[in-house]
RNA sequence: GGGCCCGUCGUCCAGCCCGGUUAGGACGCCGCCCUCACACGGCGGAGGUCGGGGGUUCAAAUCCCCCCGGGCCCA
């Protein structure tokens, strides 16, 4: 049988990959195999479920293709594994996207609970189209995800979110507070201090004339918030301001409002900021809160949660905070109020999803404790591996800077509600037993009446509000470990299971993961977090859709296939470090999957490849150097990397297996010269035992070239993403692997001396070839390779050319 | 204001943690070759004072300090 009958093709291309999409299906290799109760050697890859917003850009496409890559690496390695799909559906983006499109307010619709249902209706089927369109990606990318219909958003998730919150609240570690938190007012939501950007704005900074009370003089106070102007609480100055001294103990006079406030010392104003005077109010930033608690200054609140100014602001009442700003200083202006207006740039906090910027307003607000484990949870981190270590001081860094509990309370609606109902007489608390689905907001009370006050069940109100998304998302293990079915089981799990992820969410995602498993189980979430880097386009910036360079991977992968996108998510960058888009990459990939195509072509005339055969020094050599490889690339996988993997495969493959070894060999594999029939088939076994490792080792990146050949090659009906690495392959006695090596060198020498001689390389070379003493197991080889006379080793005592280091020519001939 | 990361052939990416042979690879470029696996190939070549300066050392892309440029995070 000819190289054409079984691999009848010479190029690699996409379509070859649409069938094997196909056989795998059919074989059930997308089924998980895992069973936690029995199975010893397994892992858990807590897949991030993604936001269903979009389109996947090559960025996330490149992410899951790599998590896929560590599945199945770590399934080759003879691990079981399970790596979840489902999407996270819950929270804001899928509802601004239905605002958006429908031309409504959430907010309006959602007053009665029949809208509330219309409109998570609508968010529903919006979600259902874009998460269609994700499966089909990563299916086209060749990932063996095992997809799960039930997101974030289904009745069997939510319960769990639900269940957590109740054990939680149940040991004291929830609490209702009405306290200043930051705000959007676009979403009409609080926001964690996770879910805060600051971002560079141009604004104005206003010097504005005080009056001191008591002396009549004037004081000019700097800020960019003049309509914040009767929330002033207090006038501070630096201790070590001298300006200032004299004003100590006195107040100040706010002007428009006459409102009288004390004038004091403190480190928060820095001298060289405007005047080195600062107003005080409630709320402009963190420092204000911070001041108002600490002073214990009565707050007064002029701006309301939709971002108007309220009743406190006065004559601004109703007008929204930019409105307001100019017309106040417009009116100081008037008044000759206003000594100066600077021009500047500063970071304003942002509500990460939608850019406006944040509020501080007081809200009443479930938050979570977390400020008082912050040493804990930094104790819990060093008991997880990070790969790559580095990024693990993101997430000490982030714990570190925590200033507030976590508000999970959100004025939201397409999310999991909260499970609580409060007696409206009494204000007492009611939660429904953990394990079922509730939504307080259209369900009756769970008891008949108030255990406290025994008011009527007419009179016990649901909550409206959902949870903050990462109060779903940060339970993900627990949910794919089914923790709220069997506990002991889940905790288990959780010593094999894997969170790979960005490092952009370290302070979202792992960072609240660790928090709540850690209060539920005493343990951390993870024995590995894997912290990849951030997608970007080929001129290094970060692809958003409103700047318009996302790159989508479809068209790519139609024109070079899926392998090849896979190889360039594989060897596009170290692990943890940005990874650009690269088409050139893309395209090496697909010669490297034509490349390997080829040389199973060559390899597929040697079939019998396993009776009776000796091998040469030279083929004991190259089994040693591959399965010196292969055991380099087994380790890294093991560290769960991709890129040494390639690096190290494509190497080993193309420049020294394809280009060196069978180059040598070629003659003898074909039965020319004289060696002996058992030389012969030891050639075809070494040839097939190095690809049939490379091929093993390559099939967890290229998942598609590497099956189709094995198919063809050794077993047409079991793919090689059934196979496990195993001892024997890895085990080889014997072999000197620097003759590889000498090899490479030697065969570079001369044909790089044939080449200057404009020979051509299968030209007869009539010539003594010297070769280090070392070399002495591989002369004939070369010499059959070379077509030169005699190749003799060790050093002689004339020669007419050095080659190269202990590389020498004796040239029999002055021809050439 | 504090912290972290990056700056290496024309381009992109390794090497840096654990100093030591002519600093690798891919793409591009140049030259030769359609040799019976592959011209989406083979072979060869050109191309780098490793951002700049200083220090440690017998020896630095690699360790230390400063500066410049780019990015990220936190105040």
């Amino acid at each position: 049988m000819g190289a054409r009958d079984i691999i009848p093709v010479k190029r690699w291309s996409p379509e070859l990959e649409e069938e094997l999409i196909r056989k795998w299906e059919e074989e059930g290799l997308y089924k998980s195999e895992v069973n936690f109760r029995e199975d010893t050697k397994y892992v858990v890859i807590d897949t991030p479920p993604p936001y269903p917003s979009g389109k996947w850009g090559v960025a996330q496409a490149g992410h899951y293709t790599q998590i896929d890559m560590v599945a199945r690496a770590l399934r080759l390695l003879g691990y079981k594994v399970l790596v979840p799909f489902y999407a996270d559906r819950n929270g804001l983006p899928a509802e601004v996207a239905v605002e958006k499109k429908y031309g409504i307010a959430a907010h309006e619709i959602a007053k009665t609970p029949e809208g509330r249902e219309k409109f998570l209706e609508m968010v529903r089927k919006v979600l259902d189209e874009y998460e269609e369109d994700l499966v089909r990606t990563w299916k086209r990318l060749g990932c063996l995800f095992d997809y799960w219909r039930d997101g974030t958003d289904s009745p069997k998730y939510r319960r769990v979110t639900q269940a957590t919150f109740i054990e939680l609240w149940n040991h004291g570690l929830i609490y209702e507070s009405y306290k200043p938190v930051t705000w959007c007012p676009r979403c009409r939501t609080t926001l964690a201090e996770a879910e805060i950007e600051f971002k560079k704005r141009k604004g104005k900074l206003y010097y504005i004339k005080f009056k001191v009370k008591e002396t009549d003089e004037d004081i000019v106070i700097a800020t960019t918030r003049p309509e914040l102007l009767n929330a002033c609480g207090a006038v501070i100055y630096n201790p070590a301001d001298e300006r200032y001294r004299h004003l100590k103990d006195k107040h100040a006079v706010v002007p428009l409002y006459g409102k009288v406030v004390p004038i004091m010392e403190h480190e928060l104003a820095k001298p060289e900021f405007g005047t080195g005077l600062v107003m005080m109010c409630s709320y402009g930033d963190t420092h204000d809160v911070w001041f108002f608690r600490e002073m214990k200054i009565e707050p007064t609140i002029v701006i309301s949660p939709d971002g108007t100014m309220n009743e406190n602001a006065g004559f601004l009442k109703g007008l929204k905070i930019s409105e307001a700003r100019e017309k106040i200083a417009e009116k100081l202006l008037n008044g000759g109020l206003i000594t100066k207006v600077e021009e500047l740039e500063h970071e304003v906090p942002v509500c990460w999803r939608c850019r406006t910027p944040v509020e501080f307003i007081h809200m009443k607000e479930y938050f979570m404790k977390q400020l008082e484990f912050k040493d804990k949870l930094l104790k819990v981190a060093d008991r997880m591996i990070f790969r790559p270590r580095e990024h693990k001081i993101r997430l000490e860094t982030w714990i570190n800077s925590l200033a507030m509990d976590w508000p999970i309370s959100r004025t939201r609606f397409y999310g999991t509600e909260l499970p609580i109902w409060k007696c409206s007489r009494c204000g007492y608390v009611i939660l429904p037993e953990p394990g079922r689905y509730v939504r307080p907001w259209k369900e009756p009370s769970p008891v008949p009446k108030c255990p406290k006050c025994g008011a009527p069940k007419e009179e016990i109100i649901g909550e409206t509000r959902t949870f903050d998304t990462w109060f779903d998302s940060s339970i993900s293990v627990l949910y794919i470990t089914r923790w709220l079915n069997d506990r002991e089981v889940a905790l288990k799990a959780l010593e094999r299971s894997l969170r790979p992820q960005g490092y952009d969410i370290i302070r979202t995602w792992l960072y609240y993961t660790i928090l709540r498993v850690w209060l539920l189980t005493g343990k951390p979430p993870f024995k590995w977090v894997r912290i990849t880097g951030m997608g970007l386009d080929e001129k290094g910036r970060a692809m958003h859709k409103s700047l318009g360079n996302v790159i989508y991977p479809m068209p790519y992968i139609e024109k070079y296939g899926a392998d090849a996108f896979r190889y360039w998510a594989a060897a596009s960058g170290r692990l943890g470090s940005d990874y650009r888009w690269s088409e050139n990459l893309v395209k090496t990939g697909q010669l490297f999957a034509t490349k390997l195509i080829n040389m199973a072509r060559f390899m597929s005339v040697f079939r019998d490849y396993s009776s009776e055969f000796r091998l040469r020094e030279i083929d004991k050599a190259m089994i040693k150097y591959a399965v010196r490889v292969a055991k380099e690339v087994i380790k890294s996988y093991e560290e769960l990397d991709v890129f040494e993997p390639i690096q190290k495969i494509y190497d080993l493959a193309w420049n020294v297996f394809a280009s060196n070894y069978l180059e040598t060999v070629k003659p003898r594999a074909y039965g020319r010269d004289s060696f002996s029939e058992d030389e012969v088939r030891g050639a075809h076994y070494t040839l097939h035992r190095v690809f049939k490792l490379i091929l093993k080792l390559l099939s967890p990146i290229m998942p598609f070239v590497t099956d189709y050949i094995w198919r063809r090659l050794y077993s047409p009906d079991r793919s090689v993403h059934t196979e496990v690495i195993n001892e024997e392959e890895l085990r080889y006695e014997g072999g000197r692997e620097e003759l590889i090596s000498l090899l490479i060198r030697i065969n570079s020498a001369v044909w790089k001396f044939k080449k200057e001689r404009n020979m051509r390389l299968s030209d007869e070379l009539p010539a003594i070839l010297y070769i280090p003493a070392e070399g002495k197991g591989i002369v004939d080889d070369i010499k059959v390779l070379h077509r030169v006379r005699e190749v003799i080793a060790g050093k002689p005592e004339k020669w007419d050319v050095v080659l190269d280091e202990g590389i020498y020519l004796r040239l029999l001939s002055k021809t050439p």
